[in-house]
This record gives structure tokens, sequence and C-alpha cells, in this order.
DNA sequence: GCAAATTAATGATTTATTCAAG
DNA sequence: CTTGAATAAATCATTAATTTGC
């Protein structure tokens, strides 16, 4: 077998070094250009092809974000069964209190939780990993325009409290009209019809029929259109 | 210049991240609870409302269905394809049985497609073993990215230093680009990919690769030519 | 200790997605 | 709406670590 030329680039640990040196460094994917550059330079500590730089950055980068997505996951489970669980207590505590044998619709006991958990600011952006791309969507002006018109039309219903109802008639809305919209990012687009949709939507309140069982694809919205 | 004040949400990849997740999980439809708990989980990541989870999932599920929708309709097609295909040999099969001489009233309006046409497969993959070119690696993302940089130098660092095995892989992804593979079965073929192709015509010579080496447990047909 | 067997890491390819130009 | 460029995600395949039975 001869020298049985390995099928594949086996870094040194000088490379490795400086490749990791680099990528924390900020370099997340470099052009043709640096590949090149890093290519000559880590040829000095054995052999050492341009593509095998372009991959290792490839690899590299991908299994950070895997890495971070699997920790940003557990978290947000964990934290999510414990809202549950609050939730949960927080229900039976008011259950308890009025004896209510069916609970109303539009109580919302986690009002408190959710907000005190909202106000925090936008924190790091920078520090996790580089965002190379910043994907946004814009809402479909056909749908905005329909929940623009909801609204007018019933001033009186949906005046305050309870997200309920409005999640519903959205989805049935939304169901509808399943077209779906251009993407394209426009930062500099209308701000004039933001404030009408922002009415529309009192986060303040939250409806909340109890149920709040997990998961369920299904239409749920068969029960309490009860609204107003 | 305010930076902020962005008319729409946009969301951030540890927001995307964690909702994406969950869509994976099972969350295709929250109601306002999960609404109200993944808006306030989402929130320590970046500025965001409860419409904008509302709308994310709406959006993610429509765009969804409809990928599906396409992904059903290519397979249906292809099955439809190859019954016909089937149904074509065995229509030949019969009339080699008994040596008809009369040619068949229609010819296979799948000639064209290449499945007719593939006696041999050609791996491309893997070992390629070629004594030609040095170094040979399919024209990749790689390839086209480094010629697409050439053609336009990347600003900032200029491309002056070191040629080394650059000149060699330009060269190489020249001669690829001109002579392109070999076979030319099909111009418009380019999914040929032996592996995962279910053989209509069993290739019966390919697939033995010593490989006694290392052995994984993997159903390993793929690779090396092997000449027939 | 030490190979064969398993498992984990990671280099290399392929496939799917996103954005935007035509 | 289609298409191309860019690239992220998923996958394949090989090498290194490690476990395991002797």
């Amino acid at each position: 077998m001869s020298p049985a030329a390995s099928s594949r680039w086996c870094p040194t640990p000088e490379q490795l070094m400086i490749l990791e040196e680099m990528y924390r460094g900020g370099i997340k994917t470099p052009n043709a250009t640096q590949i090149q550059q890093i290519t000559a330079h880590l040829s000095c500590y054995g052999k050492i092809e341009g593509k095998n730089v372009f991959y290792w950055f490839q690899n590299h980068k991908a299994r950070d974000r895997q890495k971070l997505r699997r920790k940003l996951a557990k978290q947000f489970q964990q934290q999510q069964l414990q809202q549950q669980q609050m939730l949960f207590q927080q229900q039976n505590f008011h259950n308890l209190l009025h004896r209510v044998e069916s609970p109303p619709p539009y109580s919302s006991p986690l009002r408190h939780l959710s907000l005190s958990t909202s106000p925090t600011i936008f924190p790091q952006r920078g520090v996790l990993e580089d965002v190379s791309s910043p994907y946004t969507w814009k809402m479909d002006h056909y749908k905005e325009r329909m929940i623009n018109e909801m609204e007018r039309p019933t001033p009186g219903t949906a005046g305050s409290s309870y997200g309920g109802d409005w999640m519903m008639m959205m989805s049935m809305m939304m169901d509808m009209a399943s077209s779906t919209s251009t993407p394209i990012c426009n930062p500099y687009d209308e701000n004039d019809r933001s404030p009408k949709t922002l009415q529309l939507f009192p986060i303040t309140s939250t409806g909340l029929k109890d149920e709040s069982t997990s998961s369920k694809t299904a239409t749920d919205f068969s029960s309490s259109s009860s609204t107003i």
C-alpha cells in the first residue's frame, strides 16, 4: 500500500489553532482572497489546499450554530415548562379562591408573568455569533388591509382586553386568504400604516382560556368564539 | 439617523431558531396562551410582540403546506413516469418473447429522459482515482464561488500574494469548465447520482468495492466506479 | 497492553432555502 | 413567476477516540 495517501485532509495542530484563532477573530465566511491567503499561510505547517480552508469554515460555522441552537432549544423548553407549571398553580389557586366550576374564558392569570419578563432590551446580538443573514418578511398588504378593516366595523367589541378572539378571527382570515406574500424587506417602507395595525393588538392583555394544554395542531377555534 | 423604528419586526437569529425549533417540535398553531409565553421568552432576545409570533406561525405553516404540495406533486409525477416506464419495459419484453417483427405502435415518450439510457451509471463520487488530473473534485460551490470572486476581485485586500495551488485549482476549474464531464449521456441529466436512484435497471456490476477496511454499518452501495 | 468493535468528530458533498434581479 | 447566486442545513464517509473482551 504505498504512502497510503489519506483521502482527506487532516489538519495539523498548528493549522487548527490558527484557523480557530481566525474564526474567533471574526472570520466566519472568508472570501476567495482570504482563503488564498489563509491557505498560503497554513501551508507552512503542512499540506493543505484552498478547499480545505473553505470547508473548514463552512463546517465550523454550521456546527457552531447547531450547538447554539440546541442550547437555546433546551433552555426554552425548560422555561416553557416552568411557565406552564406556574400557570397551572395559579389557576388552581384561582379556582380555589372562587370555587368556580367553569373558569371564565377571558381571565388572564398569566398577565403579570409575561409582563414581568418582557421588557428586556435587545441584548447580546453580537456576542453569540455574527449574524450573517437578517431575515425579515413583510406582512402581506392585503392581509394587513383586511386586518385594519376588521377593526373598524367593530369598535365596541375589541375595545379592551383579551386577545382571545382576535387570534381566532385572524386565523380564519388568514386561512381564507392563504395566499402568500412576497418577502422583500424594505426597512424604509411605510411607517404610516403600522400604527393602525398596532392598535389592533393590545398586547397588554392576554386572552386565555385556561385550556392551555400542550401543542395541538388542529383547529381549536371550535369553541368560544364567544366574543363579545 | 436613528437606526431604530423599522416599521416591522425583524427577528433575531436566536428568535428565529427558537421559533423554528418549536415549529418542528409540533407547534403549528399556537393558541393565545402559547403565543404569550413564546413572546415572553423571545423578548429576551430582542423586541417582539405577540402579533409577530402569530404572523410567523401563520406564514410558516402556509409556506410549509405550499412546499409539501409541490413536493407531492413532483413525487406523483415521478411515480407516474416510472409506471409508464415499467409498462414500456414489459411491453418490450413481451415483444421479445414472441418475436414480434412489427415495430411497436408507439415509441417510448420517455427516451429523452436518460432513464432509459442508463446501462451504466457513473458514481462520480468518492475515490475517482483519476490519474489524469492531479486533484479532482467536482465542480462545486467552492469553485463556483472562487470563479465568481475572481471575476470581481474582492475589495480591500488585494489578491497580490500567493499563487501556490491556486493556479492549479484555477486551471483545473477551467479544465472542468471547458470539457465537461465525460459521460455526456444527457446534458439535462445532472442528477444521476447513482446511489439514491432506485435502479430500474440493476447495475449488476458495480456496487462492490473492496472497502474491507473500517466498515461502518451503513449500507454502502455508493462510491467507487469500478468499471464494470 | 492491545486489537477488534463501537462511537464520536469532522472533513467533504449534496440538497434546500433565501433573497433579489430579470 | 422564474431564475441565479449565495449559503445554510442535511447528509455521507472517513478518521480519531473510546470501549471491550481477552
